[in-house]
DNA sequence: GAGTTTGAAACT
DNA sequence: CAGTTTCAAACTC
């Protein structure tokens, strides 16, 4: 079978053990419905919660436009506001002060992975459709409020291309300018406007490409949700922890117990990292593979943030030259019934697929064929799963065999090889060739043309049932003499 | 919580 | 591209 189990098509089985945690390097399944308000907690000490301390007030709007959208809007800082059924974000300016060192006009994209750009006067971003909202910062804020900032902001729900597997909310803050928005309904996707050289679906969030006007850098949304659940929390941001100007250090505040809300998104939110050697920078970090900054996370020597950005994009650009694909998400919908799958597929080899080792198995979803694990028991449990259980049938009597004759010829025993990749001798270069695709298709179609002929001789159930485990055990015999054969051949050798 | 196991990522 | 090493998460005790 080449290394792959017949009945790993990709579908229905999830081992009831498995209904514990999100996987972390993989991209949650997506979540239904419509947008809701995002629970994560935010920080104390962190980028968001410097970003969030300004008095200004930002309104996001995120989601599909409606009727009634283009209403001008004042809002306060961290509130979260419903308005003509949809959630509305707010972002202090101040947000963005803290990032840019300038006040900055916000575009908020989409109900998935939405990204807010600021932009510069005249760079415009902006895009197409789509209704506008006018926000205005609050007049009551009691900060003063930034020439920019004072100006209305419109703001447009936008679609973001790619990345639809996290549903993640990014926010895309440009080092100056103006505010423009787009809308949902047929907006331009954002892209990096400066000297990114990176193609845009391979661009993580978290990138800034420079600090140039009209720049942009990309805030993973998980900020964003973080403030909101904050701010859901305490209706009002506490301002008094604000910052000095142009601190945007993203501290990671340490040790935080284990998130384990899942947000009214159905995402359940990332763990937290515990790095110590990578900084952060390398795709051992589910952070960063994730194409986030870290935040609330326990690692050490952290350059997953903004204040090492530089290091952050030259890692960047190292995975995605050695894996262009490196941040795409490793689940994506694969097959004919567009079922979720591994991209890329497992090469677990002990556990058998059946620990979050695995990562298949972390996303829930069975073992495809395009995975190289051994001993796989992460299959499918769908239509096959009588062919199956002959196929478990075949397997543990041909593991049987293994195992006489393991402890005939004192060998190790095969034992714990695959009992769906069960090792046959062969003349092949490693010695052993699996059962295979074609054995186990072959015996299939004897066992289906068996049935047929039962069935056209009107003969009962009972008897054709008989007749069909009359067949298979003949072609079990077959499969079973042909492997002691050759094993008598290469163990004389 | 320390130590072990595991498999992906990185490296050679 | 295969083999090895490094790494961090999962797991065990």
């Amino acid at each position: 079978m080449g290394g792959v189990s017949p009945m790993k098509s990709p579908s229905k089985l999830i081992p009831v053990s498995m209904a514990t945690k999100s996987p972390t390097k993989i991209a949650p399944a997506p979540p239904t419905g419509q947008q809701q308000i995002i629970t994560h907690q935010i920080s104390s000490g962190g980028a968001v919660r410097n970003i969030l301390s300004s008095p200004q007030k930002i309104v996001i709007k995120s989601s599909v436009p409606q009727p009634g959208q283009g209403t001008v809007s004042t809002v306060r800082t961290g509130q979260i506001v419903t308005s003509g059924g949809q959630q509305v974000i707010k972002i202090p300016a101040s947000q963005v002060q803290q990032l840019t060192g300038q006040p900055q006009n916000v575009q908020v994209l989409s109900n998935k992975m939405n990204y807010v750009r600021l932009v510069n006067p005249g760079v415009g971003g902006g895009g197409g459709g789509g209704g506008t909202t006018l926000i205005r910062p609050t007049p009551s804020t009691n900060k003063p409020i930034a020439p920019a900032a004072s100006q209305p902001i419109k703001i447009k729900a936008m679609p973001i291309t790619h990345n639809q597997q996290t549903n993640k909310q990014r926010v895309i803050i440009p080092v100056s300018g103006s505010v423009t928005t787009s809308s949902m309904g047929g907006g331009v996707p954002i892209r990096p406007q400066t000297n990114l050289t990176l193609p845009a679906s391979a661009l993580p969030p978290g990138v800034l490409s420079n600090t140039q006007p009209g720049s942009v850098v990309m805030i993973p949304a998980h900020y964003m949700s973080q403030l909101q659940s904050s701010t859901s929390n305490n209706t009002t941001v506490q301002m008094s922890n604000q910052p000095p100007p142009g601190t945007i250090i993203p501290q990671p505040p340490k040790p935080q117990p284990p998130r384990t809300v899942i947000d009214a998104n159905g995402i359940r939110p990332r763990k937290p990292c515990n790095c110590t050697k990578s900084q952060c920078l390398k795709l051992y970090c589910d952070c960063f593979a994730n194409g986030e900054f870290c935040n609330n996370c326990n690692c050490a020597n952290c350059f997953n943030n903004l204040t090492h950005e530089e290091d952050r994009q030259k890692a960047i650009k190292a995975c995605l030259d050695r894996n262009p694909q490196a941040f795409r998400p490793k689940i994506g919908k694969g097959g004919s019934d567009n079922e979720r799958r591994h991209n890329k597929g497992c090469n677990c080899k002990r556990s058998g697929c059946l620990k979050n080792y695995c990562e298949c198995y972390e996303a829930k979803i069975p073992c495809s064929n395009m995975c190289k694990c051994v001993g796989c028991k992460n299959v499918d449990m769908n239509p096959a799963v009588e062919r199956k259980g002959l196929m478990q049938l075949a397997e543990c009597a041909e593991a049987r065999v293994n195992q006489q004759k393991a402890v005939k010829s004192k060998l190790p025993s095969f034992s714990h090889h695959s009992p769906t990749k069960m090792l046959l001798p062969t003349s092949s270069r490693s010695g052993y060739c699996r059962m295979n695709q074609e054995v186990v298709e072959a015996t299939c179609q004897c066992l289906l043309a068996q049935a047929d002929k039962a069935e056209n001789a009107l003969v009962s159930k009972a008897q054709l049932e008989h007749t069909v485990i009359a067949e298979f055990s003949r072609c079990l015999m077959q499969i079973i003499g042909s492997y002691t054969s050759r094993s008598r051949g290469l163990g004389d050798t």
